[in-house]
DNA sequence: ATATTTGCAAAGCCTTTGCAGGGGA
DNA sequence: TCCCCTGCAAAGGCTTTGCAAATAT
């Protein structure tokens, strides 16, 4: 019923995350490794508050501020996206890298990552004049 | 070179504007008419800050309560749709209201309407599962 | 007279930043 | 040691809201 995801990062150990922070040139700190445990691996599409919230849960004492850092240095480092949907305040964090889209459950909220077979965005635009470098799709409906 | 711009109403007059606004349902005051003048012909993809900068020139007198007012008048009236791109905190207000994507000049932040001529959606997702409302596109690159 | 609308100021929400203390290499 | 990281609190940007005065019907 939902689309697959793609390429999404799941279920990473502690170890697998700590090799990808030092390979994307982030110091694996302990706030750092948890919350890509959460980001990674276990949340769907999170926001900051989200993070914050599975933090005071699972590793107290992380402040608000370590939360917003860390996500900052996680996708500078590329290992994570941001975006915001269209009528939310928010930021939202993707784990998924590959390119894929999003569809919206307007009745829900839910996010569901969509394949680039799934959905496929067709230009006629010259080439010549628009130098495509990134799609943003955010199909909304519901499932 | 700029796509074409898909049903925008451009140039109305404050006559035909007041009809609109009567037609939405939408009581056609000064302040009213006169953000309608700008956001509808004039402006191009205007924040509400840009808005007010108008009015400050144009309009003096107008607060920014009344520009934020007035613009949500507007959205629910079906007039100006409303967005925000996936990196920038301010709302973007659109006059045109027929179906159209955007393309992004990544280098000015210039936004450009593309009609849904020029770049198509192609969804191969059941229709019987995802019904989909709406879609909200951006191609973000160079001109 | 009654209902809307305006405008100021204050609050709201999400996010970032300054700075001091603390930890790892 | 030295540098980076943490965390609190304060500030920042954008938007909304409470309420009284002004306006329109």
């Amino acid at each position: 019923m939902a689309p697959h995801l793609p390429n999404k990062m799941s279920c990473l150990s502690p170890k697998e995350i700590e090799v990808k922070l030092r390979e994307s040139g982030v110091n694996p700190t302990a706030q750092r490794l948890a919350i890509c445990r959460y980001v990674l691996c276990e949340a769907d599409h999170p926001t900051a508050e989200q993070v914050k919230e599975w933090a005071d849960r699972n590793f107290p004492m992380m402040s608000l501020a370590t939360v917003y850092n860390t996500l900052r240095v996680l996708v500078e480092a590329g290992l994570v996206r941001e975006f915001r949907l269209p009528h939310s305040e928010s930021v939202i964090y993707d784990s998924t890298t590959s390119d894929h889209y999003h569809f919206l459950d307007e009745a829900t909220g839910k996010l569901y990552d969509l394949s680039t077979d799934e959905v496929q965005v067709v230009s006629k635009l010259s080439k010549r004049k628009f130098k495509i470098n990134s799609i943003d799709l955010v199909l909304k409906g519901e499932v």
